[in-house]
RNA sequence: GGGCGGUUAGCUCAGCUGGUUAGAGCGCCUGCCUUACAAGCAGGAGGUCGCAGGUUCGAGCCCUGCACUGCCCACCA
C-alpha cells in the first residue's frame, strides 16, 4: 500500500496530493470519502443556544436558519423528487450557514401508516400467513423489525447525496418521545371539545379495509352508466316513480326517493309511498332542497349508508341507514338474496333482475368521477361507520386554551395578508396562497381514525358497563365515568399526518413540562422555512400550520409574554417546489417505467453535476423534465473545475520552486486588487464581486437556476476563457522576471479560485470541498469548506474596468472571426492593422493580451486603414488581419449584407422612434438617450459597412 | 362544474416590476490534440416569442378572445 493511499484512510482532508490529481474528474473517487467524513466529523450538528448565545448570534447581525426536513416514509427509497427537494433545500441550508446564521436541518422518517402496514402485510402472505393470523401486537412488533432492517435506506441516500442535516436530531414518528406528544395532543384538543367520535359517512377503502380522508381519495373521470329504474307506487296500480342512479346495487338500502319540492311533476307524489324492488320494503316519497329537478329524472334514491349526499337528506328526514356491504365491499345480509355477492356482481345482478321485471327504464351513457384510494387505487366505497374526527370550525370549551379561535380561523390567519400586506406565514410561488386560504375556508372536519395496527393506537378507552369513552394520559384501569374496570382500549390508530402536523413542535420538546417554552422551541421555533411538493400542501403543511399554531398559542414566549400570531406559526416561510418529471415531461411513475433512479445516476455523473442540473433547472413553479444530456453539461462543468485547479495547482508548484508563495492566510477572501494593477486582475475582481452579490440576490428569492447559472457563466466564461487564459502571461516565475509581479498575479488567481469555490460549494458540495482542501495543503482554516463563510460581493460604483474589458473581448473576438473567414492557419500569429478611435482605448496598453488571445504577432496602430483589405468594424474600432491570402469574397459580401440589412432595420426603428415627440416626452430619459447613442453608432457602423462592400466589388 | 399554469432556436429551458441588438445548455456546421481540460478550445448557422385583436411613445412581457396542452379542486344522483 502506497504512503498515499494510507493517508487517506486516517484522513480524507489530507487528499489530495496537489500533484497527482488526475487529468479528469472522478467522483467516485471523492464522493463517499467526504459524505462519510461530513457524518462522522459531525459538522452540522448545532447544540441547543442558550439564551445569552442567541442574543450574542442577534448582535452580531445574524440569524437562525432552521428547516424541518418533509419526513420520507420509511418505507421510502430516494426517489428524484427528494433529491430535488434536497438539493433545493441543501442549498440554502448551506448558504444560510456560511452566512453565519444558526443553521438547523432537522432530518426524521415517517412511520407512514399505512403504507408500511401493507408492504408488512405483503410480506407476510407471501410467507403464507397474515396479520390476523399473528394478532396485533406480534404483528406491531414484525413492522417494528422491519423498519430496524430497512426503514433507514433512505437516510443512508440522504448521507451520501451530502444533506448537511443535524444527524443528532434524527426523528421517528413513533418514537417515544415523539409518541407521548401525539397523545398529549389528542387528549388536548378531546380535552377542548375538538375531537368527537362519531357515525358518519366516510371515505372506505375495501382493500385496505380503513376509512381514510378526502385527501387520500383521487378522483378519476370514467365512462359509466346512469340507469333508470322504476319505483312502483303503492296504492296507485301501475304508476311508477322512476330515479335515476349510477349505483343501482345500493337501491338494495334504499331508505326514500327525494325529488324538489317545487317540482311540478312530483307535487302529488310527495308523501306518498313507494315499494323498493328486489327488497320489497316500503319507503317515502320526501321532498328535499337538494334534488335538482334538471338531472336524470328530478327523482333520487335515497340509500344514506352509502353516499354522503343521501345520509345527510337521511338526517334531515329522520331515514334510517341501512348499510348493504361489508367492510371488504361484498353484499351484506341486508342485501338478502345478494348477500355475499362483490358490489359489482351485485350490480349486474341488480339491474338483471330489474330488467326481467320490467323496472329498468332508459340506460344512458354517463360521465362521472370515480374515487380511488390513493395508495391501491381500489375504488373507495362511501361507508357509513363510526370514526374519530377533529372539529377544524368549532370554538374550543370555554378556558380549556387561551384562545378562542377555531383552528382553522387560526390557519387562515396566518396566511392571509393583513391590511399592510404583511403575511404571518409567506408562501412562495405566492398564486399557493389562495389555493391554501380557498381550501381552508372550506374545510370539513378531519376523520384522524384509521382501521389500522401501525400507528399511534387512540388513547380512549370503551366502558362495557356504561358505555361512555375514557380518554387520558395514563392508560387507566378504571372507567372515569362509572369506574368499571371493564373497559377496553380504542383499536383505532391515528392517521399518519395527524403526528406529522405536529413535527414542527413535538421535535423541538413539546409539550414543555412546565408551560414555558423548552430551550429548543425558544431557539428554533417557529422554524424558517418549510420546502415541500405541492402534493402535500393540504396533507402536510396545512396540518402543520392548523396543529402547530393551535398548540403553541398557550406556550408565552421566553420573557414571559403572550405569543402574537407571528410567533405560533410553525414556519415562516413556504417555498413549494416544482415536480420532477422525466425527459419527456411524463410524471415519473412505476408502472409506466419510466421512473429515474437518481443513484443510478449519482453513480454515472456524480452527485455534484446531478445536484447542479437540479438547481440550474429549479425554477419557482416551473415543472422539471430532467435531462441526462443536462447533467452530462454538468459533469463536464465538474471536470472544468477540476481541471482549472490543476492549472491553478501546477502553477502554484512552479511558483514554489522558484521561492514564491502566497500566504495562505491572504487566500479566505475577495481579491483586492489595486488600481495599477493589470486589467485582467481588477476584471475578474470586479466580476467576482458582482456575481456574490448578484448570487446571494437570487438565492434569497429562490431563483436557483438564476443562481446556478451565474456561478457556472462566472466560472466558465469569465474566469476560465478569459482570465486563465490572460494570467498565463504574468505566471512567469523566472529570475527575468520581477518576483513581486508573479506573486501579485499569483495571489490574485489563488484568492479569486477560492471565492468562487466558496460560491460554488451549496451548489457542488463534494468538489468544492476537495479541491478547496487540496487548495491549502491540508491545512484549511476550517473543518470544512461548509464552514466558511459565503461571499458577499459588492458592487463597485463608477468602475470603468468591466467597460474596458469588454472592448478589448470585443477586439479579439472581432480578430479571430476575421482570421478564420481569411482562412489563417489556427497557429499562425499574423500582425493586424487597427484604428481605434475610443479616446483612452485599452488596446495599446494590453497589446500583449491581444497577441495571445487573438494570435496576433503584431499591431500597427494606423490613422487610416488601407482599401482592398477585409476590414470588421465596430463603432469602437476598425481591424485588418494581415494576410496574403484573400477573403472569400462572396460569402464576406452575404455576411456584409445580411449585417447591412440588420443595422438598416434597426435604423429605421431608431429614427422613427428618435422623431416622435412621444417617445421623447414619455420615455424616460436613460432610454431616450440609449437610442441616441445607439443611432449614432448605427449611422457609423452602416457607413463603414458599406465601404466594406465597395471594396469588395 | 370551479380554479391555476404552460405554448420563446431542431431539443430542454431562461427572460425580474413593458425600454437599446430575445439568451443559455445540448444538438448541428467549420477549424484546432494551442504544454489545465477533446467531458476541451476557437469561429459560426439557427427564432414572424401559439393565433387574432387591443392598450401604450414602445409588448415575448399588460388586456380580451381563440387554439393546443398540463395540473389541482369539487358532496355532477
Amino acid at each position: 500500500m502506497s504512503q498515499r493511499s494510507q493517508i487517506v484512510q486516517e484522513d480524507p482532508a489530507e487528499r489530495p496530493k496537489r500533484r497527482e490529481l488526475p487529468k479528469a474528474y472522478d467522483p467516485a473517487a471523492i464522493e463517499d470519502r467526504w459524505a462519510a467524513y461530513w457524518v462522522s466529523e459531525r459538522l452540522f450538528e448545532v447544540k441547543t443556544p442558550s439564551s445569552g448565545e442567541l442574543d450574542k448570534l442577534r448582535n452580531g447581525g445574524h440569524g437562525r436558519f432552521t428547516v424541518l426536513l418533509p419526513p420520507p416514509n420509511v418505507t421510502g427509497n430516494l426517489h428524484m423528487g427528494h433529491m430535488f427537494e434536497h438539493t433545493e433545500t441543501d442549498i440554502l441550508v448551506r448558504w444560510h450557514r456560511m452566512r453565519g446564521d444558526l443553521t438547523v436541518w432537522v432530518p426524521g422518517t415517517d412511520h407512514a401508516g399505512i403504507a408500511t402496514q401493507m408492504l408488512v402485510e405483503r410480506q407476510l402472505t407471501a410467507e403464507g400467513t397474515s396479520r390476523q393470523q399473528l394478532g396485533r401486537e406480534a404483528f406491531v412488533e414484525r413492522v417494528w423489525q422491519w423498519r430496524a432492517h430497512y426503514g433507514g435506506a433512505i437516510l443512508a441516500s440522504m448521507k451520501r447525496i451530502g444533506d448537511t442535516v443535524d444527524w443528532s436530531r434524527e426523528y421517528f414518528t413513533m418514537d417515544q418521545n415523539l409518541s407521548h406528544a401525539v397523545r398529549e395532543a389528542f387528549v388536548r384538543l378531546y380535552e377542548q371539545g375538538l375531537i368527537y367520535r362519531g357515525a358518519y359517512i366516510v371515505n372506505w377503502c375495501p382493500r385496505c379495509q380503513t376509512a381514510i380522508s378526502d385527501l387520500e381519495v383521487a378522483h378519476e373521470e370514467q365512462q359509466g352508466k346512469l340507469w333508470e329504474i322504476k319505483y312502483p307506487v303503492i296504492g296507485s296500480e301501475g304508476e311508477f316513480l322512476t330515479v335515476a342512479t349510477t349505483r343501482p346495487e345500493t337501491m338494495l338500502g334504499d331508505a326514500a326517493v327525494a325529488v324538489n319540492p317545487a317540482d311540478e311533476r312530483y307535487q302529488r307524489l310527495i308523501g306518498k309511498t313507494l315499494r323498493l324492488p328486489l327488497v320489497d320494503r316500503e319507503i317515502r316519497i320526501i321532498a328535499d332542497d337538494w334534488v335538482k329537478s334538471d338531472f336524470g329524472t328530478g327523482a333520487v334514491k335515497v340509500t344514506p349508508a352509502h353516499d354522503p349526499n343521501d345520509f345527510a337528506i337521511g338526517q334531515r328526514h329522520n331515514l334510517p341507514a341501512i348499510s348493504v356491504m361489508d367492510e371488504t365491499a361484498h353484499m351484506n345480509a341486508e342485501a338478502g338474496a345478494y348477500a355475499g355477492l362483490d358490489r359489482y356482481a351485485a350490480r349486474k345482478r341488480v339491474l338483471a333482475d330489474l330488467e326481467e321485471q320490467g323496472l329498468l327504464g332508459a340506460v344512458r351513457d354517463h360521465v362521472n368521477s370515480i374515487g380511488k384510494c390513493d395508495r391501491c387505487r381500489t375504488v373507495v366505497e362511501p361507508r357509513l361507520s363510526t370514526q374519530w374526527f377533529v372539529a377544524v370550525n368549532q370554538k374550543p370549551k370555554p378556558g380549556t386554551t387561551t384562545g378562542n379561535s377555531t383552528m382553522a380561523e387560526l390557519a387562515t390567519a396566518a396566511v392571509k395578508p393583513s391590511a399592510a400586506g404583511r403575511r404571518a406565514i409567506r408562501i412562495t410561488p405566492e398564486n399557493n396562497e389562495k389555493i391554501y386560504l380557498d381550501w381552508m375556508a372550506n374545510l370539513y372536519d378531519w376523520c384522524i381514525s384509521r382501521q389500522l395496527w401501525w400507528g399511534h393506537r387512540i388513547p380512549a378507552w370503551h366502558c362495557a358497563g356504561c358505555q361512555q369513552i375514557t380518554v387520558a394520559r395514563q392508560d387507566p384501569t378504571a372507567c372515569a365515568h362509572c369506574g368499571s374496570a371493564d373497559i377496553a382500549q380504542e383499536t383505532d390508530v391515528l392517521d399518519t399526518w395527524f403526528s406529522s402536523g405536529l413535527l414542527p413542535v413535538t421535535v423541538f420538546g413539546w409539550p414543555p413540562a412546565d408551560g414555558k417554552p423548552t430551550p429548543d422551541l425558544t431557539a428554533f421555533y417557529p422554524t424558517s422555512l418549510l420546502v415541500t411538493g405541492f402534493d402535500i400542501l393540504f396533507f402536510w403543511m396545512a396540518r402543520m400550520i392548523l396543529l402547530g399554531c393551535w398548540f403553541t398559542q398557550d406556550i408565552p414566549l421566553p420573557d414571559g409574554s403572550p405569543r402574537a400570531l407571528e410567533e405560533t406559526v410553525p414556519f415562516r416561510e413556504v417555498y413549494i417546489h416544482a415536480l420532477v418529471r422525466d425527459a419527456d415531461r411524463q410524471k415519473m411513475s412505476k408502472t409506466k417505467g419510466n421512473v429515474i433512479d437518481p443513484v443510478e445516476i449519482v453513480e454515472r455523473y456524480g452527485t455534484d453535476a446531478v445536484r447542479f442540473t437540479l438547481a440550474s433547472m429549479a425554477s419557482p413553479g416551473t415543472d422539471i423534465a430532467f435531462s441526462e444530456a443536462r447533467t452530462e453539461g454538468y459533469r463536464a462543468f465538474a471536470n472544468k473545475i477540476w481541471n482549472a485547479a490543476r492549472f491553478i495547482f501546477m502553477n502554484v508548484e512552479k511558483a514554489r520552486e522558484a521561492g514564491i508563495t502566497v500566504d495562505p492566510s491572504m487566500l479566505g477572501q475577495m481579491p483586492s486588487v489595486p488600481p495599477y494593477a493589470p486589467i485582467e486582475a481588477r476584471w475578474i475582481a470586479a466580476r467576482a464581486n458582482a456575481v456574490a452579490h448578484e448570487v446571494n440576490a437570487a438565492l434569497g428569492d429562490y431563483r436557483f437556476h438564476e443562481a446556478a447559472n451565474l456561478v457556472y457563466q462566472f466560472f466558465w466564461g469569465d474566469f476560465c476563457d478569459w482570465y486563465l487564459e490572460i494570467v498565463k502571461l504574468r505566471l512567469d516565475f523566472s529570475e527575468t522576471t520581477d518576483p513581486a509581479y508573479a506573486r501579485a498575479a499569483l495571489t490574485t488567481l489563488l484568492q479569486t479560485f477560492e471565492t468562487a469555490l466558496r460560491l460554488l460549494s451549496p451548489f457542488m458540495p463534494f468538489l468544492t470541498e476537495e479541491l478547496w482542501h487540496a487548495l491549502y495543503e491540508g491545512h484549511p482554516p476550517a473543518r470544512s469548506i461548509a464552514l466558511t463563510r459565503y461571499p458577499q460581493g459588492a458592487t463597485a460604483a463608477g468602475d470603468t474596468v468591466e467597460a474596458e474589458f469588454a472592448l478589448l473581448q470585443d477586439l479579439i473576438v472581432t480578430v479571430r472571426a476575421l482570421r478564420k473567414d481569411l482562412g489563417v492557419e489556427e497557429k499562425l500569429a499574423v500582425p493586424i492593422r487597427l484604428h481605434a478611435h475610443a479616446a483612452g482605448h485599452p488596446f495599446a496598453k494590453n497589446l500583449e493580451i491581444v497577441q495571445r488571445l487573438a494570435r496576433v504577432s503584431a499591431i500597427e496602430n494606423v490613422d487610416k486603414l488601407p482599401e482592398g483589405a477585409a476590414t470588421r468594424s465596430t463603432p469602437q474600432f476598425d481591424v485588418q488581419v494581415v494576410y496574403e491570402k484573400k477573403i472569400d469574397t462572396s460569402a464576406e459580401r452575404e455576411r456584409l449584407n445580411k449585417e447591412l440589412a440588420r443595422y438598416e432595420k434597426e435604423q429605421a426603428t431608431a429614427g422613427q422612434q428618435l422623431s416622435d415627440e412621444a417617445f421623447l416626452a414619455k420615455a424616460p430619459a436613460a432610454v431616450v438617450e440609449g437610442r441616441q447613442r445607439r443611432a449614432a453608432e448605427l449611422v457609423v457602423l452602416i457607413e463603414k459597412t458599406r465601404k466594406a462592400l465597395e471594396d469588395l466589388g
